[in-house]
DNA sequence: TAGATTGTTAATCGATTAACAATC
DNA sequence: TAGATTGTTAATCGATTAACAATC
């Protein structure tokens, strides 16, 4: 779904005020069933004959989403990684906004990355309250996860995006999505030697 | 399989020797069919009787994976996200090394991150012949990555870990992963309402 | 030998695709 | 009306699971 709106809105952004089936399954690489029956899912958005106005799909698969709205979103852990996380202007184009920062050490607290404040960890609870914050990207070192992890939910949050390479052991009302780039990476390189590999066979074979 | 290699990686460093596939698929939330069957996929890893001997069978999917050897990655985009990336130590551990980081910047061709001096993307080219270089990491700005991805292609890269929010118009001999962050928090969102949901239904229904 | 556990085959399940009546 | 395109049903395909002979 996230997929379908990042092409829908360059597709909009373009001029275009339908899209049908077919062409947007074209631009991404699927067929036209599997885009229809994606959206049926959710309802009925189409027009037979005419296909998907845009705009109205895009609000409808934000609503659907979530991103009709703007997440408050609290940053913990503000090392290299969370710093960077910080200056990304990519999140508050797509609905989310950092706005709390959080960090144990003493030479980051209080610091000012990007207009915010780095708070310490005991901070927290209350700010989750105050801001009504319900989204955690928990960017700290893999040692530091599990108790910054127990913290986060003890809190009240209810996702957290975690950049540690660890399995959080989360309760069932908390989701999670995890980003492990080094895993990622690892993908790539499989995927690299696997088309080595398939080289290598149709040549000798 | 990376995540496999991750969890073999803990069990092996809490000192156990062998796994089996039911205890290592308890671990990861899957069925023990699934785990022999992934790995029968690449060959017969396993013991009857026994199980896996985990540093043999991480030996083995490093092999796979292609990660028995250090992957030398050029960094291209200098920005903060690069920057954070170049600060992140997680790469290292897994078989990854950058090598070589470039920008177009003025202001940041010629700065030193973490010991890497920032090189023109004039340069990128005998750089890769030079350091032997496949893949890339591309932390450019979205409208910057169209370009980018053609001097890197030119250059050489068999793979290239995507970060900017676009689709890649690659060469089918070139791989690709991407990691849209703003996606993924939308994952998130979504799996959060998607239970605030469940939740407001089975209290009112 | 008895117990444990594999690799693999057959059965089940779900997801993708193709086809088409309904609709603009 | 004719052409285009949807939502949905039926057919196909692939992936997951269960079962079990082979093996340590």
């Amino acid at each position: 779904m996230s997929l379908y709106l990042r092409e829908l809105q360059m597709v909009s952004g373009s001029g275009k005020p339908t899209i049908s089936s077919s062409t947007l399954a074209r631009r991404l690489g699927l067929t036209a069933s599997q885009v229809r029956k994606d959206f049926a899912y959710f309802g009925q958005f189409g027009y037979p004959g005419i296909g998907y106005r845009c705009d109205e799909l895009i609000q409808k698969i934000r609503s659907i989403l979530g991103t009709d709205r703007v997440w408050p979103v609290a940053l913990i852990g503000c090392g290299n990684l969370g710093q960077a996380l910080l200056g990304y202007r990519g999140f508050g184009n797509q609905g989310f906004s950092v706005v709390a920062a959080f960090d144990k050490q003493p030479n980051l607290v209080g610091r000012t990355f990007e207009g915010l404040t780095v708070r310490h960890m005991d901070e927290l609870a209350e700010t989750v309250v105050a801001s009504k914050i319900e989204l955690a990207v928990l960017a700290v070192p893999a040692a530091a996860a599990a108790e910054a992890t127990q913290e986060i939910v003890a809190a009240g949050i209810s996702g957290i995006m975690n950049f540690a390479p660890v399995t959080l052991n989360l309760p069932p009302s908390v989701s999670q999505v995890g980003v492990d780039l080094a895993i990622e990476l690892e993908q790539l390189a499989f995927s690299v030697v696997a088309k080595q590999r398939a080289r290598d066979r149709s040549e000798k074979g």
